[in-house]
DNA sequence: CGAGAAATAGAATATTTGTTCCAAAGCCGC
DNA sequence: GCGGCTTTGGAACAAATATTCTATTTCTCG
């Protein structure tokens, strides 16, 4: 391995380096490079021991890769991270604060701003979840031949997620993009199930789908926004999901923390 | 002088109890109050020494101090530090594995899980934003004629909903969703720039078009994983979000409150 | 001013942490 | 399969660092 005798001067160098010589590393190097890549905050506060730990090597595979780094050790990295240790607070709050006061309209602000609006709806969902609903959910979907994920606009990107992971969970899945206004209802046999989502203002294609399952005698699970949204009437069990809107647009943490819990219980449930 | 036998289990509780006996203190015990009052934050990245050194006293006293303050010692206080500033998640995907293997999980307890995960996930992603990255793939995508995204896998729900959002905005953006294996590579013309999503495992195709797009000299931006991510190398700006992944199960929320961010900022600033 | 108590500095020690080195294992081209 | 080269893991070692101890100084109060 050929070796550069000077260290870094800056972190900027440091990522650089990086950068460059992370392909040809062998396995054990390229798992340090990883994890100190992933978590270059924590070099100035760890020990050694600590970051090996994190990233599955031992030790003195770590020290090799301060050497190949151009440092003389651990010992001189560190040094160059903790002298550029920003105060990175302690305290979430005053960091989301700090985020904000970077000006209205600044990417950091409305970064702040999506940040709060998505934890506000994850403590609302703590909160709020429906047990016996989302119980049923789970069984109506875990009895079901192939479930039918429908969700258009911007619930979309939940309904091909969650096509996704009942993909990765060996769970029969359709998902009904309406691509080419196809709306492909004839694919709904006897024995499956349709899970919608939909928020206001509904779709109406989503809708439409729900209410044609649901006089074909198949079973609905909702996920939407509220008790009195117009899929609720259609649907067998339905999931409400207290999201905060930012502006004009859904943060969709709650939804997705939502989907992906019953899609992994579905599919634990079927596997049994 | 009366000591505490209990140490402060945090800041908020450490600061109370440095205001609490701060005034009774002699005079050297006095500088050393006074100096780390005045340098908490650099507590988690100093030595006893260095310490001393600022508050112009000797190791010994600095000793004494964490001892009145009801630490065992100087370790133990910058122990405080140093976890209050990397929290929370360090055996987080052995939490979700024990949750897994044994309980084969209740909905709700998998429920909690994914909410746990969005939530650190989106604090992570409050303490350690890159805001000049941010900035610079603002700045690229806004000056760019079309916006093409492109996401897939575990990526998708990512990119469609950017997608979404620059519609909303009146951006012209495409996203290449890879129907039907066509990558619409020749859609890429001068003046364009890519949005790139992906997360290990990097999906090929969205590695080849910003190869592509790279190569004919239009900016990319890179939304990943990992700085060390092959994205990285091939991006203009590279965007990490450090997302707690397990499996196939990834929370997504600290991603979509980032590319929200992204893409309204982008929005916004072309309407100006 | 002087005795006693508290505080202090610095040296001595214990402990933790970083670093080196070498034998064993893995890999590659032959 | 075999020799040479690279990579790896762990134990031995070295350095840095925290901690304790005690002689000395500094306060305090009678």
């Amino acid at each position: 391995m050929d070796e550069i005798s000077t260290a870094p001067a800056s972190i900027e160098e440091f990522r650089a380096r990086l950068a460059g010589v992370i392909d040809g590393l062998p396995r054990r190097l390229r798992q340090c490079a990883d994890h100190i890549a992933a978590n270059s905050d924590r070099i100035a506060v760890s020990t050694v021991a600590e970051l090996a730990a994190g990233a599955d090597v031992p030790p003195s595979a770590v020290m090799r890769f301060c050497q190949i780094l151009g440092f003389s050790g651990f010992s001189e990295m560190q040094r160059l991270f903790r002298e550029a240790y920003a105060p990175g607070w302690p305290d979430y709050s005053t960091r989301l604060r700090n985020l904000k006061d970077g000006g209205a309209g600044s990417p950091q602000a409305l970064l702040g701003e999506f940040i709060e609006a998505g934890r506000l709806s994850l403590e609302a969902l703590a909160k709020g979840v429906d047990e016996a609903a989302l119980a049923q959910a789970v069984a109506v979907l875990a009895a079901a031949e192939t479930v039918h994920v429908v969700g258009l606009r911007r619930a979309y990107p939940v309904a091909s997620y969650l096509a996704y992971v009942f993909d990765k969970m060996e769970v029969p899945a359709m998902l009904h993009d309406g691509v080419g206004k196809l709306d492909h209802r004839f694919a709904l046999r006897p024995g499956d199930a349709v899970l919608a989502v939909t928020f206001a203002p509904y779709s109406e294609e989503t809708l439409s789908l729900a209410a044609d399952a649901r006089q074909r005698g198949l079973p609905v699970v909702g996920l939407t926004d509220l008790l009195t949204s117009p899929l609720a009437r259609l649907a067998d069990a339905v999931l409400t999901v207290p999201e905060v809107d930012f502006g004009a647009f859904r943060s969709l943490s709650a939804t997705l923390a939502l989907a992906m819990a019953l899609a992994v219980a579905v599919g634990s449930a079927r596997e049994g």
